[in-house]
DNA sequence: GATGAATGAGATTTCATTCAT
DNA sequence: CATGAATGAAATCTCATTCAT
């Protein structure tokens, strides 16, 4: 439902691309391995610091063999950024749905916003560091859904202020940012840190935001 | 003072470097220039993403002119990340002078590490998402300082904890990445938000951050 | 008859050629749709700038599908020169045969070499233009073949002019190469101009060419 | 005047061919080489069987070191058109200055479109040839001018034809496509045969084209 | 007969770097 | 100091061709 959204966009594609994602199984796999590589060696390397010939190497194929799949590096840029916004946008769906107070609807967030965090790190590292490398058309489409993520999580915030659920001196605004950007640092270093799950970290980043941002006794150190 | 540490690793320097870093004037601010249009391309489009033409442009030289100045692409990114880890450098100074209890700590770390970020977001961006890219002499040295910059932080809050001032159920560890990822990510929106004022950034944090990590009432949410 | 003259010199054949070239009705349709496509491409976009892609989609198959018809795309190169060559072998024969003055010999010149160029301009047209490409050994054999044509011509232009029923100023080397020039032209143009007919085109040919170069009243604006 | 008239519609200009048009005599020069070169290569091989390599050796440079001239060989396509083009657009500018009747202004339209042929056959041969594989915005513009050239030709006839001075059975189009054929078949053949001047052929072209076209006894074999 | 998948060879293009002036 | 000219190395991409099914 939510894919092709900014494939749609691109002029040409690959047989096997458009193959896969018609849906058809056999396809599907095969041309996913190769996004698979795609995103593994775009979110080590970067995109421009990444050759085709890394990520072809990485499935155990031919250079040339790869443009059977894609007609471009870029096309696969697109592609890994497609299958992360797509993360966020089931996120956002999942945070429409929640139907319960601030502090709740909060730690439900991080826990959704996590979520494709973890599931996919890869696709997710590429899809925040690397779209400013996307070509105008899909960078400007994938720029306006991501700040339409942001305005829902905003907006939620905003509620809780009003509903007096939240401190009402609150830069929801920044805390938006805030909250973002705590949570997309973790792809940066859960590869690292084993034997993490993801409800630790969601309980421990919500344990510190919640904390921080709801209406309680003010602790005595703030000004 | 902290100036060339990584920079004594390296074979190959300009005489204009040199110049620069032994401190003549003139020099000094024609190297300064051209590393902060470096500084600036590298954050904006990345080490790789960045040709040389695009630094020579942004200064308004010629290509071949910029190797007066550096010896090598990767020479500037050398300096760059030299300068952006000298402002950690700073900050874990400042830092180790602290004399309050945890809480204060804790609200001074997140200012001191701000400030580099604010101060030279381009340079700190740059340190933060390229210097993976440096070649393995100074990438070591540099991930050792900055390895040593988070151990600093983890331990003061690991004092925090066993002084009874911070909540005892806190992973130190994932602590600290948290409130460095909240940090380290000021730089990629900070130059879109107009009219903010680091004080506000800082205190916003802070206040964030430490109401959810001090003793205090349980908020009634907490499992 | 003339078939397979430049053919036999070449070292592979697909079994599809070679039952179509041995007078099968079933593989001689569907291999000649097939240089048809050749054709018809390699007259619009040259040789070179055709691919085996293009050739595939103008006949509805997959590219791999081509090399059942053919063992490469210059073997398509060579069948369809093949088929421009007889074009010309006919004329050729057909001009043999001619038993007029001089003047009518040449009005029958411009009517048989018309008339391949007429009923398969883009065989001709990349006969014309592409036959450079051809390797060695076939190109040789057909270059000796042109040379041989335009010989013809040339000679019985000669014997024009030596019985007198010609201007005797003329230079029959460069009249050759201006008849040619002049007829060679057609399939540049013809498509794009509708409702012409190969009649007009000859009448119309003949009358000024021949008018030229007939004895007569010299024109007055002559030198 | 007439330079740059395409080249203004292409995004991207090396800075040399930038330096060339603008007249600077040093730069002009070897920017010129550089399209001598290509104008033979594409002149011999066509433009798709030309590889930059080629072009490269023939002026004894590396295929990298072209790119110093020109930002692509499609580029240099369009340059070396465009001067082949320029070839025409004097012809039309000297064909719109003569005075004289009918046949004396076709007489001195072969010569016209002659000279530039006989003078710059690469350019011309190219212009002809290559031209379909021009991009879009700079085929269409040539197009458009090619076309007013045709034009002003079969104007010319068809006032000679109202004048009474040429036959009025004349048909102008086919006419006009038959002289320009005849013509442009030139530097087909031109420069195999030693020895021949511009003169010859213009002088041997207008008798045999004229005689034919102008009103005169109709020759008795007409029908 | 036909084709999906793959590939070797080669073409175009980019780019950091050098060097004479 | 600065730059025009050139280049080696490497990257992206194209394309004719092969082969198992």
């Amino acid at each position: 439902m939510l894919a092709g959204i900014v494939s749609m966009m691109m002029a040409k594609q690959t047989k096997a691309r458009a193959a896969a994602l018609s849906g058809l199984k056999k396809y599907e796999l095969r041309y996913r391995r190769v996004l698979d590589a795609a995103a593994a060696v775009f979110a080590e390397k970067g995109y421009h610091g990444t050759t085709t010939q890394n990520i072809a190497e990485k499935i155990g194929i031919r250079q040339a063999s790869l443009y059977y799949y894609a007609s471009s590096k870029e096309e696969l840029l697109e592609a890994v950024c497609e299958i992360g916004m797509e993360g966020f946008l089931e996120s956002a769906q999942s945070i429409n749905k929640i139907d319960q107070n601030a502090p709740g609807k909060i730690r439900s967030i991080i826990f959704e916003h996590l979520a494709p965090l973890w599931r996919q790190p890869n696709y997710m590292q590429v899809f925040l560091s690397c779209r400013k490398h996307l070509p105008k058309p899909s960078r400007h489409e994938i720029g306006k859904q991501a700040r339409d993520y942001e305005d829902l999580i905003e907006r939620i915030l905003r509620e809780g202020v009003e509903a007096g659920e939240l401190r009402e001196d609150l830069d929801c605004r920044l805390t938006t940012l805030a909250l973002l950007g705590l949570c997309n640092s973790v792809p940066h270093w859960v590869k690292k840190q084993k034997g993490l799950k993801i409800e630790q970290i969601a309980q421990q980043f919500s344990d510190i935001f919640l904390t921080g941002i709801e209406i309680g006794q003010p602790p005595e150190h703030s000004r």
